[in-house]
DNA sequence: ACCTCGCTTGGGAGCGGTTTCAATTGGATG
DNA sequence: CATCCAATTGAAACCGCTCCCAAGCGAGGT
């Protein structure tokens, strides 16, 4: 506790540059030198002080992890604690910490970023599927400060690691029509997020493809919580036909489903069909369990990590990433 | 993006010290000087560069959540995000940034660990819900570093913040025999845990003041886990007599208590109640929903930042604060 | 034997703040 | 009007690290 460079440096009777250079991988140190000092390292357990060199390289060494309070709702979601596992385990494989920006309020949210930001308290930013329209993401750009996003974004500039919801979709609701439903509907996700209108995407082309009508009726936005699912079934059971099957576009609003469906005293399956997607761990645990759709989350968040580094050590260019989805097919 | 000190005294017509004192509220500048640096300092938006005021304060303004990979497992239950929100609003509120350590492996942990210390990079730690044998807890005290724990522990010198889990679990066992039940079983977490120790020690007392009988049968050790609930309803259904009534120390586990429950043909309720701990957002949708005992997570989780700041800033004493918990009565 | 050149090494100047200390100022006091 | 003291201000040292630059060194070439 408490050793600088200068204490190593004696120690190892060598000077601080050369101390310095042991820790940072420069070639030019004789071998033997070299050992030597990497000896005391150890010996004393010495850990450089991270502002100091933060001061003199003017890299902090710490990423920073944004959910803006349009999804700060859905923090209870298995998605975010899986997401921070993915990030914390590439961070620290890479000499990075990870820290915190949770949005509760838009001027919190500016105020908080403006601090992290000029205060060069972090290297770059994971932005955690905002909307669309979130005013946070030119902001960004515009200051150009490095970033990458949880799910897709339009501008060109940005880089972005996202699941293929599209496909995932189009197999929900493919498997569907494999097992003869013709009335297939939909709930939705707030429809200002790229994952709500790609799942959307893919609920239509499974239709199309197979040459089903498409009924506008039968698509009703939810906003990917329990209870929103739960309404918008309800609003999807008055209809006249009935639909035989729904697509949720979240497990969490597929569950809302199953439970107005009962309310409305309908079997389930039997007299409606319900799958979801992004596999939570109570969809396997639900009666019947749960067909949905699986994501990778947790190399979705080392992937961002892993683009966010290559921007910020070796400015690379934006990339952006579509990774593959999984059917998980079970007793529904 | 990138001004000085320097830079905002030469605007201001100042030095530097002066500056550092408007921006450090010292006493002694002049108000209408104080008010002219503020002038310049909102109109380019500028903040310290955090790693240089760290450098010479010796105080990163950086908290740290540790979670052991005991309970890495865990860290889906919606209890992190939740005390989550409740730490970085505290954070935020006091100008700290909170960082994340979330350990995978014990190894990984150490290291990580040792890091975090010896480079200064946190002030302080919050551990959340450590096993009680954890060397973790040992080794921060040897080392003398600020921390506090979430949910109890029994070295004097260790803060921490802590649910009345005793007197939930009393509650909801109480509720139980308030209707009529007198075969009460409970499913236990992981008994190296205080949570799970202090929850059956309420199942007891419950038992107790009510004259039942203590049936060691009765107590069965799960994992916290949905699945390990399942596999001890299972144990408890094989037994002779049933007990009419479980009291799962989680909502996870009494989830899976349902489930197995229903596999084995009985009606919930009915035939068997279960009752909860928790008050997870599922516990509200099951069929029946879950009686189940509510935590104050975000104030437990500000109140552990709060405690901690003290400790770091003004080297308070050790503090231990247990918060009232609520039994939410549903349809079971 | 002398010179060049490349590899090692140490000295020192920052990086951008805080804080001590001494100098200056202005008002109160005798 | 001279003296003293507190309030205000700036200069400079320092926090611990990186990196540029110059000096020292030995090997290879002539």
């Amino acid at each position: 506790m408490g050793y600088t460079l200068e204490d190593i440096a004696r120690m190892a009777g060598v000077s601080r540059s050369t101390v310095s250079r042991v820790l940072n991988n420069h070639p030019n140190v004789r071998p033997e030198v070299r050992e030597r000092v990497w000896e005391v390292i150890r010996r004393v357990g010495y850990q450089p002080h991270a502002a100091a060199r933060s001061l003199a390289t003017r890299r902090s060494q710490v990423l920073g992890l944004v959910i803006p309070e349009a999804v700060s709702t859905l923090f209870t979601d298995p998605f975010f604690p899986e997401l921070i596992r993915g990030m914390t385990d590439a961070c620290y494989a890479r000499g990075y910490l990870l820290t915190l920006a949770l949005f509760q309020s838009p001027e919190q949210g500016r105020r908080l970023l403006h601090r992290l930001l000029s205060s060069h308290a972090v290297d770059g930013l994971i932005v955690a599927s905002a909307r669309l329209n979130d005013p946070l993401i030119p902001r960004l750009l515009e200051d150009g400060f490095p970033f990458v996003s949880i799910g897709r974004h339009p501008d060109p500039r940005v880089s972005f690691v996202d699941a293929d919801n599209v496909a995932g979709a189009r197999m929900a609701v493919e498997y569907l029509i494999r097992r003869g439903h013709t009335r297939i509907a939909t709930i939705t996700g707030p429809m200002d997020m790229a994952a709500a209108q790609d799942r959307l995407e893919g609920y239509r082309q499974a239709l199309r493809a197979r040459g089903l009508p498409l009924d506008r009726r039968y698509i009703v936005e939810g906003d990917f919580t329990q209870e929103g699912g739960r309404a918008a079934m309800q609003q999807l059971l008055g209809l006249q036909p009935r639909p035989t099957a729904v697509f949720a576009a979240s497990d969490a609003m597929a569950m809302g489903a199953l439970k107005a469906a009962r309310e409305a005293g309908l079997r389930v399956p039997g007299e409606v069909t319900v799958v979801g997607f992004d596999d939570i761990p109570q969809a396997a645990y639900l009666e019947p369990p749960l067909t949905t759709v699986r994501q990778p989350i947790v190399r979705m968040g080392a992937l961002a990590v892993q683009l966010l580094v290559e921007q910020v050590e070796r400015g690379a260019q934006p990339q952006r990433v579509v990774l593959p989805v999984e059917l998980v097919v079970r007793g529904t």
